[in-house]
DNA sequence: TGCAGTAGTTGACCGGCGTTCAAGTCGCAT
DNA sequence: ATGCGACTTGAACGCCGGTCAACTACTGCA
């Protein structure tokens, strides 16, 4: 009765053990964005992410093979916050791969360190998320007009765009972070030796001059949507010649 | 004379201490290269390429402030392989951007590590064959009649596509390579298992049943090249509007 | 009721990593 | 002859990814 009790209280945390392990596959790779979203992608270590679980760092080896799976684990998750409308209407193509672009870059820039690993994805990795997505790109490809061959080549080309591009950016963004600084001060401290390095090349210092410090780092927006809307011209003009 | 000979015979490797010391970060530098080349990223250490030079790990410090540094000056040699063309006529334009982006692509399947290091570079290196090379890519795009901001603009989308493509295929060539197979045994390897995970998603296991394990690792080339052909096109039609 | 089995966790340990630092070695200029 | 400065070394630090044998707390079966 009240012993018996007593002992229930004391048991169940224990009993919870079973029915719900300390950790779970799903917890760690959770754990392990929050921790490579706050730290990088050099922070994320198995004991670090042990510790943030209030565990041990082999205790997440029961989970998970080695760091190399939980990457793999970690990107697809990643791969799941991505966006793709379902469009039948092919006018509406264009607005689709727009979007689709956008979310994929503003992903990239939530997650820095996406940009330095997704090089290393290529077409190996084959979790549910990175698969569903490539199934909707080639949809959306398909229904503006190709066929499914060219709707896979004008969709690698637009992700290699994007990947390119937002790969780039994510590494500013994280020497940023790094650095501690904002990001304007981070760029008025970078500057000089910018524009000192850039002397000898008369282009790139006219560039250089073109800007100062301060819009360098609003432009990427507009490189971006410059870069894709080419893209999608030269696309647009090839589905032309199929009509 | 004859001792003195044998004296200087014998002196001479002491005195070439001073006039070319044992290490040279031109030396090292070139070392990096072939170990990555040899092994990949993570096969580079700072121990082993002290050991490939034929000294200890810390002796490198001397000549390179830390790792990092060090990867900075590989990148930067490595950029010097490349090759663009100066041109003069506008209309010889895309067929200069053409063979520099195959000179882009080619250098990163040459060194797969760049694919993953390259994301890391970002607008923040400034070695002088990095900067040599924007400044005659905006050269280039200039000639064919952009303004230079839009040069920029221009030259950064063609790279971001070559890079997110190129990156990804030298992804999938480092795992070949890891692997100690022959790229079709590779292939091969991995089909059965790429298509097993397709099978929910209709679209990808239709293109992977159009292709099989063969060409698919042929294939490679043409859809580099169809991307491309699409970008220069949106360019090409953009400057139409300019002119 | 008790006992074997097992999912989950732990701690000790391995070899290797980047980096620091004090201690050397060696040739040159004074 | 000596000391200085350009190099090189060896020992050490704290961290890393990963393995393995033990332990814990539970389940299912006899």
């Amino acid at each position: 009765m009240a012993s018996e009790e007593f002992a229930s209280v004391w048991t169940r945390p224990k009993r919870k053990r079973r029915d719900q392990p300390a950790l779970s596959q799903e917890q760690i790779v959770a754990e392990a964005i929050k921790l490579l979203d706050a730290d990088g992608l050099e922070a994320l270590s198995m004991r670090r992410l042990g510790a943030a679980l209030g565990a041990v760092a082999t205790a997440v080896y029961w989970h998970v093979a080695n760091k190399e799976e939980l990457m793999e684990l970690v990107i697809d998750h990643v791969y799941g916050e991505l966006e793709i409308a379902e469009i039948s209407d092919p006018d509406e193509w264009q607005q689709g791969a727009i979007d689709f672009a956008h979310s994929f870059r503003d992903m990239i820039l939530r997650h820095p360190w996406m940009g330095s690993t997704l090089a290393d994805v290529g077409v190996t990795y084959f979790g549910p998320n990175v698969l569903h997505m490539s199934d909707r790109m080639l949809a959306l490809y398909e229904t503006a007009g190709f066929d499914l061959v060219e709707a896979n080549q004008a969709s690698t080309a637009v992700l290699g765009f994007v990947v390119g591009i937002a790969s780039t950016e994510a590494a500013t963004l994280s020497k940023v972070k790094r650095s501690g600084m904002s990001a304007t001060d981070w760029m008025t401290s970078v500057w000089p030796a910018a524009r000192q390095a850039a002397e000898q090349f008369p282009r790139v210092k006219a560039l250089y001059a073109a800007h100062d410090a301060q819009d360098a780092a609003t432009n990427s927006d507009e490189t971006f949507n410059y870069g894709l809307s080419r893209v999608l011209d030269g696309l647009e003009a090839r589905l032309a010649t199929k009509r």
